[in-house]
Order: structure tokens, then sequence, then C-alpha cells
DNA sequence: TCTTCTTTGTGACTATTGTTACAAAGGCCT
DNA sequence: AGGCCTTTGTAACAATAGTCACAAAGAAGA
């Protein structure tokens, strides 16, 4: 575990300016490294930092009872998770999978310090904050998606939120693990995606997926 | 707009035992009366306060843009909605609809207090923050249901959640509006509530559903 | 009672999604 | 090249959910 230096952490949190929130997280914030497709944390474990993203990205899914997943969200540099924060707040396990998307750097955040700073920093109390908000936002963007939309939809902006994360417009995974995310069957991944290659928005291959570069405006 | 008398207000809130945050929501909150089935909010219109549950309870549905809706939790009294508190902050029209299910009472906290109190009383700080905790699991379990389960099984929940929320073992309402709460067409909820009644576990008639007292356990 | 409106019941049909089963193609290793 | 494993393609079929059409029952009022 090694300390962040100051200057990389303003960089990344450029919202936190106070010298002493500052110091602190670099005092007390531990780094930590996960390879690309590393599980972070999984349903039943409990989480004992709040992990603030300093590098990379991690994919939060949601898992039930029968092991199926669900996709929620990305959590970007300089962000974390709400999930975590309440799971803390309330020392319950995990609701939720968190995988590193890419070679990953993480701030951990003791669990006791954070609320012991939500009293004392009125920037980390904003942080958290816009964070519950955020996180809020996306979940129910996730629940929009499976509560009215058509697979066919929900895949097309599966595609689309992932090209975005990657800045790329090759996707580079397998069937199977869109209809994990989706949680749905890889039959129907093939069948909906061979669909939209016969419409030329998308080009197949083994393991990697060719998008247009307009296949966001041809969504709709 | 009444004024709230303290005492009733500190049996609503008991975890709210400081006198100047007490006396201050006496002070600037307002109280609104809703009529059984009133909508509260609707999406599009901004907030402009944040309803705190006196009395009765308010219903939180998702609508999407062709005006399909989706239940998603009760607020009782004593507790408020997270998107409220998002909304607000962000200044943000409402993304939710929010329906009077019972005669309802309402203390109306303005938005700029609300951002005001987070710095200076701690327990309106703990009092938003396990709001957030506590919706954000309520968003999981909608997302898990629509996610996860088969319309069978969702309307077997939505039943028995209702049934808890009155307090009693008949639900007094349409099929139709029952369709409209799970986001589905009322010749579907039909078909589902004939086959729980063929297998006894409840008795329809007219605007009504009796529901047997083990029906919970009976679901599993 | 007769009319009218709302609510519920149901059959038939369509659409979407999920499942089974198997073939074929692409990589990788020896 | 030959063998082995992963990934993709696809047909056929089942299950679930959504739609259409219309009948029948119940409630409310004239």
């Amino acid at each position: 575990m090694n300390e962040i230096e100051l200057s990389a952490l303003k960089q990344i949190l450029p919202e936190i300016t106070d010298p002493f929130l500052l110091e602190e997280m670099v005092k007390h914030g531990g780094v930590y490294y996960f390879e690309q497709g590393k599980t972070i944390t999984e349903p039943g474990q409990f989480v004992k930092m709040v992990p603030i993203v300093l590098d990379g990205a991690i994919k939060i899914l949601r898992m039930d009872e029968e092991g199926r997943e669900l996709f929620l969200y990305y959590l970007e540099p300089g962000e974390t998770c709400a999930l975590s924060l309440t799971c803390c707040s309330a020392s319950k396990p995990s609701e939720i999978k968190a995988v590193a998307e890419e070679h990953t750097k993480i701030l951990g955040i003791p669990v006791q310090l954070h609320e012991l700073w939500a009293d004392k920093f009125k920037q980390w109390k904003d942080f958290v904050s816009s964070t519950y908000q955020r996180r809020f936002q996306e979940l129910l963007v996730a629940l929009d998606a499976v509560a009215f939309k058509k697979m066919d939809e929900r895949l097309m902006r599966y595609i689309v939120t992932k090209m975005k994360q990657l800045k790329a417009n090759e996707l580079h995974t397998t069937h199977q693990e869109i209809a994990n995310e989706l949680s749905t069957s890889r039959e129907v991944i093939s069948r909906l995606l061979k669909q939209l290659e016969k419409k030329k928005w998308i080009e197949l291959g083994r393991n990697v997926i060719y998008v247009r570069d307009d296949f966001e405006e041809l969504m709709g």
C-alpha cells in the first residue's frame, strides 16, 4: 500500500481544495491496484473502505440469488460508489459486484474516516452528496432500461455506453459477456447483433464488434 | 399553510432531538394536505420543497416518455424522498410522480433551508443520509423485480407490499391500476389474478381483492 | 326497470424472449 | 497438419407477455 502524491490527488479531484482534507486523504488513504477483469467486491463481502477511482474504471453490477447479473454503471476517475457509502454506514455486506474494467488504481478511504470527515469537512460532505445524486440518476437510467425498453434497444444503449467508456469504436468482448451484463442469454444477443450487422450499423468479428461512427445518431 | 405543533413533530421524527433544528422546522416548514389519489408531483415539475410525510402515505412512481409508469416505493410517516433531495440540490425538474395513497399530511421544507441545515445541524445531515440509504435500497429492490422476476412474482410482491402498507388483507383497486403500476396491460393482470384465485390464494370481487392471511408464506 | 359506464373474463393471435441442440468457424498448441 | 477449445450462427421450439376483440357482470343513475 503506497501513498498518493498530493499533486495527483488535486488533479483528479479538482473540487476538493481544502488543504486539511487533502492532507488527511493523502495520509490515511491507501493506493490499490487491480488488473483488468479482477473482481474488487462481490455480494456478501463487507466493505471496509470507500474506493475513489484514481485511474482506469470500475464496472458496477447488480446480482440476484441465482447468480444472474445486471450492468448498472461505470465509475470513472474521481468518482466513488454510492453503494459503498451506504453499505459502510450501515455496516452491511455489499449488494453488488464491482469489477475492474481496465487496469485500475484506487484510493481507499477507511470507512470510519468517511463518517468523521462528513462532519468535519464541508467539501467531503459535498463530494458524498453529489455522489449520491449522480448514482441515483444512473440507477434510474438502469431501471428505465429494464422496465420500459426491449432487448434490442437495451443492447444498443449498452454498446453506446461501452464505446463512450472506452473512447473507441470497437468493443473487445464476447456475446456471452454482453448477455451476462444484460441478464439474458447468449443466443439472444447473437441474434440481435446479427440484425444490427444486417443493417450495417456494426460489423462482427471474433471477440470484437466494430461500431459505425454515427451509430448513436442512427439509433435515434 | 398552517404551522405544525412541536410535540407532533417530535413524535413523528424521534431521531431529531436538537431543539434548534426542531424550532427551525416548526418555524419554516409548511403543512400541506393532499386527498387520496391526488398527484403531488409530476415529471417535469420543479421541486420547491422537501416533503416529510407526517400522516398518510405517498406512492412514488417512475414514468417514461410514453407515459408508462412503474411503482417504486411508499413514503410512510417520518420519511422523505431521496429524489426530491437530489432534484432540489441540482435544481432539476422532478424525474418521478408522487401520489397521495391515503389522505396525507406533509411538512414541506423549503429547498434552500435543506442545504443550509445540512451544514448546520448534524441531525439533519444524518436524516438526509439515512434517507439516501433507505431509498437506494428500495430502488435496488424495484430494479431486481423488473430485471430478474417474471410478472407473476412481481404481481405477488406488489400485493404483499400493498397489504403491508394498508395493514389490511383486502385491496380496493382495479386490475387496470395494478397493470399501470407494474407497467403491463390489464389483460395480463386479470389473467394472473385469475390463476391466483384458482390456487385459492386470493378471491376476486369488483374493485376488491381479498388476500389469504398466509399469502406471503405461500409465495415462499 | 332500462340505460349507460366501468370493470372483469376470455379466446385467439402476435411478438418477444428464452431454451435446446448442433454445426461451423477461428485460434492456439504440438 | 491435426487436435482441442472457445466463440459464433442458426433452426426449431417453448414460454411469457402484449394486443385485439368482444362478451358479460356489476354499479349507478334516470
